[in-house]
DNA sequence: CGAAATTCTTGGAGCGCTCCAAAAAATGGT
DNA sequence: ACCATTTTTTGGAGCGCTCCAAGAATTTCG
């Protein structure tokens, strides 16, 4: 690979000439450089390295965005939520004209990803290790945190998944209801785990703190309604985990309302609910979150807790590239009330 | 910012010897290495900046995504296209553990933003610039080039867009349709175009190459049914312009069958189809194109041209990230048909 | 025509790191 | 206690570039 000082020597001039030659041409008398841009091309010289110059000026011009927990990249742009925070980011990555480095964190990784990643700043997935946050901060680099406060010297960014909660249960209950499954996040890869009444380990604080938040939001709501979590079946499946409507209709044939927590799993709620013949919401309420692009196009459209997905994505990307003072910033969630909820009218079959 | 000298100044060890207590634990002395550790911690030094080793050894472990065209990343992250070919490239890069850089290559920025990219690789997109190419390969790193192919000595990957087109209208015109709307492509940003019959300009080599591609095979496949494409009308919205359905609907009311380029835009008009009372595939047959997750779940699910989106975002991946000889491969479509289409039965009103 | 003003070009310094050959220190065997 | 081994530590070299002050060449103008 030849080099600024390579071309220099070939055209008979200086490194400096030649870096002028593709930086500032302007400075540069025309002939001379002409002779060292057919220096260059004779060379096959395409232009200064990107690696000298990041040495000695510093600056990538990328924002990085890594996954909570375990999850892949892949994973993300898998869900209709992680596809919408992304382009959230990359609104604001393109408004200010940075690349946007999606970086793999997987597992044992992760640290290390956050020492060497080739970037000025963080968007960071969230699950509640601390070794995360002290491992960024180490690196002294702008950086946000999503779903999860990491005190007040530290940027972060929620949504009030508790009120959101809250607010689909009562939705669900006004209309009647007192059948319920709650279809959780399963956070470990592996088949869905079922919770039925009255077995010892509850999940009520296994998750991301997210998770826990909102089962917590689902407890509080039932409790309004002199409805007890503790009676409620808990369903606990991977983010896209397609047999999830399976395992809930399997299990719980009973409730009349499913509550859950992701569109996506609404979404594979439905799907399975149609091979069955399951009639939404006339045999089973559904109820998503997030309130993605995807839920209104569903059949019935979902009825869902939403939250900006997007804005979330773009206020991420702002705030580590514009570097103020941390922040902590709850986002309101809000309650869309679609076609897939409705008061129990009919038993299923 | 503290340096490795900063620190073993600190520790009284050598730059070295700090090194190896970040990179190679091992190879130093127990008692030594938690003094450094100290010394680091009190300086509060992060670890060895990458940038250093990266002037030293020389790889980003990154590869570059780049739109084609004047797209920005959150355009293609809007397309329900773009976010597959984005997890399919995303899946190939968790496998290798290479991070994705999501490169904004805005116009005049482009060939900049190849020039200076951090990448070890690139996946372009490209709309038929030929100046993107020699800028990719000055940059002497492998590239591969999305839907166009630029010869035998480059990596090219692309749909087989004429059989595609061909396959859909001749689904169309085996079901009996005779009279057709194209919805064509805007590439530049504005408002739809509507060439209607009989008009000078009719923008048949106007886009990208896919987009002339296909109205090639729009037109070669009408022929076979003896229908003239000059008797088409053919409009022209940028993906997601969500005004496409009225514009179609608008000028060309008489049409049993709307051929698109894409998914989205074949959504689009079912969105103003139900806006409007029009029943979709009763009144009018809508066939799409891609054949994105998003297509199976419409009201009715739609017709498309199926292509295997992911599959080829990972095999571009894979091409870049292996670095082989170049190959030129079209990737195979195929007509999904599913409920957006039927022989024309009523008319509309 | 020559000095002053202007435009171009030069090359040293330094960005922070890792590699590596060689020096230093520790260990072991006799 | 000494020498041969083995384990640790050292510091020079160099990765490719840009900046910048200073020097060289060119132009301007009285």
């Amino acid at each position: 690979m030849p080099t600024l000082a390579d071309v220099g020597k070939a055209a008979g001039v200086s490194r400096g000439t030649v870096s002028n030659v593709f930086n500032r041409p302007e400075l540069v008398r025309p002939e001379l450089r002409q002779r060292v841009e057919a220096a260059a091309r004779a060379l096959g010289f395409g232009g200064p390295d990107p690696k000298g110059r990041l040495l000695r000026d510093g600056k990538f011009n990328a924002i990085g965005f890594m996954p909570p927990g375990a999850y892949a990249i892949a994973e993300v742009m898998r869900s209709p939520y992680g596809r919408e925070l992304v382009l959230g980011v990359s609104l604001a990555c393109d408004e200010a004209g940075t690349t946007l480095s999606l970086v793999n964190g997987t597992d044992n990784t992760r640290f290390a990803s956050i020492r060497e990643a080739l970037v000025d700043g963080f968007i960071l997935g969230h699950s509640g290790d601390i070794g995360l946050i002290t491992s960024a901060q180490r690196r002294r680099l702008p950086f946000v945190i999503l779903e999860n406060d990491a005190g007040p010297d530290i940027n972060s960014i929620k949504i009030d998944g508790r009120s959101g909660a809250v607010a689909a249960v009562r939705h669900l209950t006004g209309l009647g209801h007192r059948h319920f499954a709650i279809l959780s996040i399963r956070r470990t890869p592996g088949p869905p785990i079922v919770h039925m009444p009255g077995q010892a380990e509850r999940p009520l604080l296994a998750g991301f703190s997210l998770d826990d938040e909102r089962l917590d939001g689902f407890k509080q709501g039932l409790a309004e309604a002199n409805l007890s979590i503790d009676d409620v079946p808990i369903i606990e499946t991977t983010p896209g985990d397609p047999s999830a409507g399976a395992v809930v209709f399997d299990n719980v044939p009973e409730a009349t309302a499913i509550l859950t927590m992701s569109d996506w799993q609404a979404i594979t709620i439905l799907d399975e609910a149609v091979r069955r013949g399951i009639e939404v919401p006339r045999h089973v309420s559904v109820i998503g979150f997030d309130g993605t692009a995807e839920s209104a196009r569903t059949t019935p459209p979902l009825t869902t807790v939403a939250q900006d997905v997007i804005g979330k994505g773009r206020l991420a990307a702002r705030m580590v590239l514009d570097n103020q003072p941390p922040r902590q910033v709850v986002l309101p969630v809000e309650l869309v009330v679609r076609a897939s909820t409705a008061a129990p009218r009919a038993k299923i079959r």
